[in-house]
Parts: C-alpha cells; structure tokens; sequence
DNA sequence: GACAAAAGTTACCGCGCGTAAAATTTCTTT
DNA sequence: AAAGAAATTTTACGCGCGGTAACTTTTGTC
C-alpha cells in the first residue's frame, strides 16, 4: 500500500512474479487460484500500489461487478433506508453498485435504464415507479439484464419479486383496530402510484367484511409522490366536510398518515387513545419518521432487512448461474404499537 | 434508433459516412464539428442503434464525464433533495453523475473516495461529514481530484464551498423571537457532526448579546446522525428538570426540533403561538418534513437551489479550464413562518 | 477566382486488460 | 512412485476507442 505505484497488470506481474493471466483470475475472483498463489499476490499487494483499471476491466469482460440499484423516490427515507441496505450488502459481496433514484419520473426510469445497459451490469435491483412505469420498457429491461424487483410488484417480470405482504398488513391492523375500538375507514389515494396500494384495499375490505364490518374508503384526490402534502390537504378536507363515519383512519401508508394527522392538527382534533382523544390514525410501512410524529404513529412495519436479504440472495445466484423458475416472495410485515391508534 | 445494432465506431462510421476520428470528436463534443456533419451523424442516430462503449471511451481519455456526488447521509431528506438536484445538472450539463452516501460513517466515506478515484472523475461534488471526516483523506483527494465543498465547511479544501451563511440564519431567527416573544434558548448537540453547528451556536450568543439578553445553550448528548431520537430523548430530559429558562426554544436544526416536538407531546406541552400554548420552538434548515409536524416548524430555509446551482457552476467552470483562487459562497436563509413559533 | 483557415480523412499506435490454446509445473490419487 | 488431474505460465490476439500526424477537402473571405 505505501509502495511505489504500479501503472498496470504487467508491471505488477513482474514486481510480484506471477503471470498476469494468473493475476487477471486472481483480480476477478481471489478464490478461484491456488491459496498459495493468492498469499503471493496479497503479500506483493501490501507492498506495492495497485488497484487494476476498472474501465479496462469492464470493456471486455462478459460479465462485470456493476449491481445497479433503482429506487422510484429516494427523498422518502425508506427508499434511501433499504437502498443502503441493498448497498453494503453488495459491496460486501464483491459487487461495485451504483444507486439510482426515478424521482418519480416514468422518463426518468427510463434513461435509468438506458444508463444501466451502458455499464453492463451483472444485475439489477429494481424497485419500479409501479403504476407509472413504461410496463414494456421494464419487461425489455428484465429480459436484458438479470433483474430482481422489489417493492413494487408487477406480474411475473424480472427473476424474481421481493416485497411485503401487504394483505397481511392490512389483515393485521384492522383486526387489531377493530378489537381494540371502532372499525376504521381507509384513507388512500384515488391514483395510487404504487400497485400495492390496491392489495392494500382489497385485503382491507376483505378484512373488515370478514369482521362482519361494512368496508368504508376515502380516496383522496391527487397525483404524483407529495404524499403527505396530498394527506394533509385531502384529509383536511374529508375531516371538514365529516367524510368519515368513525373516529378511526387506516391510512394506506405512513406518509399520507403524516400529513393526516398534521390535517388533524390544524382543526384541532386530538388523535390518539386517551380520553380526550377525538380520534385513531394508523399507518404502515413503518417509515423512519413515524415514530416522531404527535402522537407518534402505530403502523406495520416493513420487513427491510428480509427484503433486502433476500433480493440480493437471489441476484447473486442467478449471477452465479443457478438457474430459478420465477418466484415472489412476500414477508410480513409486524405490528408497531404507538400511542396514535 | 430501430435499424440495426450497430457494434462499434467503425461500423458506424462505414453507415454513417463519416469518418471515425469526426465521430470520436463528435461523442466528445457535439458542438466540435462542423453544423453539416453533425446533422449527419445525428440522422444516421436515428437510424442505427449505436452508443458508443463508455468503458472503452474511459479508458484513454485524459478526463471522463464522471462525476461523483457524495452526500453525509442520504436518509436524510434534506440531501437526498440537494443531490437530486445536482444530479439533474450534472446530466444537463452532458456529465454522468454518481450519487454516494458516506452514511456518517467516516470509514465509508474514505470508501467512496477510492471508490471515485477509480472511476477518474472529471469533478466531484462533495458534502462532507464534517467533524468526523478524515481530514487527511479529504484534503488528499481534493489535491487530486477537482473538487467542490457543500454544506459542510472544511476550511481552505477544494476549489470552492458553497454552503449557507449560517450566522445570517440564527440573527434571522433569534431577531424574529426577541421580537414576538420571550429570547430563546439554544437547544443543539454537545459533539455536532456538523461544522455548521459551531457557527450557529456562536452567531447566537453574539445575536442575544447585541440585543441585550443573555444566551442560554442547552446541550444535549448523543453521537451521529440520529438527530430526531437525540432531540426526542434529550430535550424530554430537559424539559423534564426544567433546564429551559424561557418559553421559547431555538433548536440548532429542524430534525433536532422534530425529535424536540415529539419531546413535548409526549410531556403533554402544547407548542405554539396560541394562548393554551406553554413554548414555542423553532428549527432551522426548512427540512422537508418540517411542514409537516404538529405543529408545522417554523425554520429558516436553506437556498437548495442557490447552493445547487452555484456548487456545478464553479465545478464545470474549473473542469472547463477555467482558473479561480479558492473562493466560499454563503446564501442566506429565508425565515418560514409557521405555526410553532 | 485565388487563398488561407477550418474541418475532415487516412493511417497508425497505444491503452490495460480479457481470453483462448498450448506447454509446463504442481498437486492429488492409488 | 507413477499416473492423472489441476493449476499456472507462455504466447498471442482482440476489445473499442483515444490521440496524433500528414494529407485532402470544404468553407469563407476579399
């Protein structure tokens, strides 16, 4: 390391005294040349400057390291949350990823995608915009480029989907909201960007009729990723107008639930389960910021660490050549008591 | 676009009927050749699928168009915005940039600046950790790679920083106080990650001196960047043993403020500007979020914008050719009147 | 229409490494 | 210990493009 530098393979094969065809293994895969061999190469490592040329590398290889990472939105913490995840564990594995967010955008992910086929990743994890997404452009994608999608599920593309249960959230929560007070409406919006969304309201009405409860959904006005902003503004306006026919809101997510009770708020309504509480709000995903909100937020908090686990897991075997018919796999999600519902 | 695959410059260069060398210079700089030829290429782009092989392009030019963003913390929404918005630049500009997150941790960032120096970037956009970078490391990259500091000021380092003129935010703020209300108290962290932070406390004890009251800090403990949890726990503590001796707290910035709300409503003290209202608080930064909580924060805007915009100016000026002395750029804040204070 | 400047062409080498085939060495097996 | 398998070395070539030099063509000007 404090050695003098090495310009390239050639000058380290010298210096080292294996042959660069050796060192080309060596560099694509320690494991894959004879441990004495490999203690030679580290030992020469740690006394000379060489890292090879990551562009050389890549121009001819059939397969290179680049994990490409695609989230719809990273300003929402959550995003940013599994995106790291998904991150270290590449890294640990060996892999170079790079991190891209859609910002919502349909043309965005798009030219995502063209960015990705240009580095020639080994693979990609895809969190897809969802319901805004060009379908035909992420299904050419999927079959380019070894893709496992998380998050958002759309039927049957990709090696593989990795995500929440999300009939079982809902499952969850409405059954505790039910045995714990009034049966809940659901707050949603009328345009969800995410497909889950609508897993989301049918478990919910499923679940309430289950309960022998008569299913009520608000569905809020508004496009686009401002989820709280359209949660306080909508929910502002369903409060006002005396939409709801209970005093306990199921929001289909955290962030309209943020701007719900900040909707609450602003027309002086108490939410939370003491006596003096006029009203319940739940969400779920369990965002990063739910625990701070006033009264902080009960939800169902999302299995991050399964989800990134295993959609890695998967990437790299099918990267690694095992061959897998597609599957989906959806974790559960837990409980998360806090004093708002 | 739909004709054939075309594999290489040459081959395109055989249908285009242009030479490759004018076709070299023409994926380099569109604007380098004559008006004629690059409608020609640009038409024989519409005919033929061809991009050129951004590995091979890397590997001999002088300059790539790499360019690296590095932020402190990217679950934070504050810089996932901020490098959204460079982002978008960056790719306007003709640049491919590169989004790293040094997750506050010091290690990783040194990570990411082998990382970049890997990729032989053109530029790179960097906001440090601040206090808990290696100053070394930082120093020693800026010496090597074209570099603009933001956010984080670490003194003399790179070709520029452009941050925010953080004195200016708290004589905003503490003016805005003193002048609708009791003189606030200073709530921050005891070790900030931040360099900002130091500015901020200094600004307001020389801000309460000019105007005649006494500066109170309160300090609490805590390491990283869990700054909610931080201003939850150790601002309930305050609250709790009475260490504020005003109504009116200033928190050093908005997340720490979030985190203090949530403090006050879990002690039962109602914040605001109304006449049940026992304190008022006040953030700083005009977090994403802070519009949001109950009630909504009353902060000082960061210019996002401002600071975006100026960070690419000066990094493509200096990428250009174009000599400067080192040169700091502070944007002033805005004052966000809202319901907390 | 002459002429200089600008742009394009041809021809060649270099970059740093991947990869294949054949020759050689090293390790494992019985 | 000999035979066989496995790993390594040698040799040689290719990838797709950057860069330069010398030459030819086009452009613009008076």
């Amino acid at each position: 390391m404090t050695g003098k530098k090495i310009r390239n393979m050639d000058e380290f094969a010298s210096v080292s005294g294996i042959s660069r065809p050796t060192l080309s293994k060596y560099f694509h895969d320690p494991a894959s040349v004879r441990a004495s061999t490999r203690a030679k190469v580290e030992k020469a490592l740690e006394t000379y400057d060489y890292t090879p040329n990551i562009f050389a590398m890549n121009q001819n290889r059939k397969l290179t390291k680049n994990v490409g990472i695609v989230v719809p939105y990273l300003a929402d913490p959550f995003f940013a949350e599994i995106a790291r995840n998904l991150e270290q564990r590449c890294i640990a594995a060996g892999y170079r990823p790079s991190l891209h967010s859609s910002h919502g955008q349909p043309a965005l992910e798009n030219d995502i995608f063209d960015s990705l086929r240009s580095i020639k990743p080994a693979g990609v994890l895809l969190a897809p915009l969802g319901r805004a997404s060009d379908r035909r452009a992420v299904e050419k994608f999927c079959e380019q480029i070894p893709t496992v999608l998380f998050d958002s599920h759309l039927q049957g593309m990709g090696l593989a989907f990795v995500g929440s249960d999300n009939p079982q959230f809902v499952r969850l929560m409405v059954d505790y909201l039910c045995r714990t007070g009034e049966p809940p409406c659901f707050f949603e919006m009328k345009h969800p960007s995410n497909p889950n969304a609508n897993k989301r309201r049918q478990s919910y009405i499923q679940s309430m009729e289950e309960l022998g409860h008569t299913p009520h959904i608000f569905q809020a006005e508004g496009e686009g990723w401002d989820f709280e902003e359209i949660g306080r503004r909508e929910g502002g306006r369903a409060l006002a107008s005396g939409a709801f026919s209970t005093n306990t809101i199921l929001c289909s997510n955290d962030r309209l639930a943020i701007g719900f009770l900040t909707a609450c708020y602003e027309q002086n309504i108490r939410v939370g389960l003491g006596e003096d509480c006029q009203i319940r709000v739940a969400g779920q995903d369990d965002h990063p910021f739910s625990r701070f909100t006033c009264p902080p937020l009960t939800t169902v908090a999302q299995d991050y660490e399964s989800i990134s686990r295993r959609s890695v897991e998967i990437l790299f075997r099918a990267i690694e050549g095992e061959v897998h018919a597609h599957e989906d796999t959806f974790f559960e999600g837990r409980l998360v008591m806090r004093s708002s519902a």
